[in-house]
DNA sequence: ATACGATTGAAACAATCGTTTAATTCGTTC
DNA sequence: GAACGAATTAAACGATTGTTTCAATCGTAT
């Protein structure tokens, strides 16, 4: 423990950065270990595969966002089953959070890329194992809005995902002001996307 | 004029199918010559680069769906320029249309890549090529809700494109069924979200 | 100190990448 | 039919890809 970040560590961090910029299929293996400052050989060592590497920097931020959301969500059930409010929150707050963390905000659009894969296995990789935090919010949301249709639900459901993502990346005619901290950005898109998704799904 | 398409015209829609399923460094060069059955050579004939041939498959959507979207736009306000749901439908009927023609299945994909994309040039590309006609869209949307800040209304239609974005290209939960027709599906998919969008526009 | 498994290093592997070259074929015009 | 530019072909270019090899080094337990 030289380092305050081990080998596998540091590759992790960088293939983030590059696969947040450059894409899956435009990062390559000695990008990520020249940034990391490792040997390319430490990819393999530690990981196996590319794919692997690809899975790996996945499987580290989701589980810990998809944390965030259920014990969220939990909380905001308990305090008030009936409250969308509070369970749109528990949704969109741990995503924006992620970007005001130095590594998470390149997740995110790494996360905006997976979305935009679809044979690659990737998309399967991420039904498989976080479908269900999906469903957990669509019984949750459905308890708020009994009259909706489970049809109805799951569009909407998809569309406040849609712009979440949209939002996350930083995408469309919003940017950051130079001015604004990342902080505030984020707040500011978690509170108009909350009012935004609340009314779309109320409708 | 042996073939009903030529070289060129081959070249695109090849590079517009593997683009939407492997993305642009995920796709070889010889992939889409292959497909396409003409020599490698062609793309750099016809193209100069391969850089420019995403250009062009770009352009070849964009400008059709853009010219769509914009005259349906003035033909909306013309009839009735407080109608929100008309704006809405001229804005998102274009692009799910695409999805009904076979090689335009292909491109909502490769857009929801290009989002996905960041310093490759393309978003610049994308922003200063179609800017324009988000901006005659926040317009008119401005016009039927003058209660909305700027600032709200450039949120919400951040929100709303996502949301487009992500049903175009057939992301999260809803997938289309096998006994449903892909108009059916897109018809269905545009009406929830003209209800989805006009409510949080409104909120 | 010795031994041993875990980790790192430099180098090379075959394969594939985008691009270019030069010869050939095609279609049109004189 | 000769001539000429446009289009296509086969082949190769150097560069880079993911991966592997094997020796050198590290940390730890005996």
């Amino acid at each position: 423990m030289t380092n305050h970040f081990n080998t596998k560590e540091r590759i992790l961090h960088a293939a983030e950065d590059l696969f947040a910029q450059h894409g899956f299929a435009g990062t390559s293996l000695r990008q990520v270990t020249s940034r990391a400052d490792v040997n390319i050989a430490a990819v393999n060592y530690h990981f196996g595969s590319k794919e692997n590497l690809v899975h790996e920097v996945f499987k580290h931020r989701m589980d810990e966002m998809s944390e965030k959301r259920l014990s969220a969500l939990s909380e905001s059930i308990a305090r008030d089953p009936a409250d969308l409010n509070g369970i749109l929150l528990a949704f969109i707050q741990p995503a924006l959070a992620l970007t005001l963390d130095r590594h998470g905000a390149s997740f995110v659009r790494v996360l905006a890329r997976a979305y935009a894969e679809k044979n690659d296995g990737l998309r399967n990789f991420l039904s498989e194992n976080y479908g269900q935090v999906l469903r957990e919010f669509a019984k949750a949301i459905a308890n708020c809005l009994p009259q909706l249709s489970k049809e109805e639900l799951y569009w909407r459901m998809d569309f406040t995902a849609g712009a979440l993502t949209y939002a996350m990346a930083d995408f469309g005619l919003i940017r950051r002001q130079p001015g604004v901290t990342e902080k505030a950005h984020c707040e500011k898109a978690a509170q108009h996307l909350i009012t935004f998704a609340q009314a779309g799904l109320r409708a």
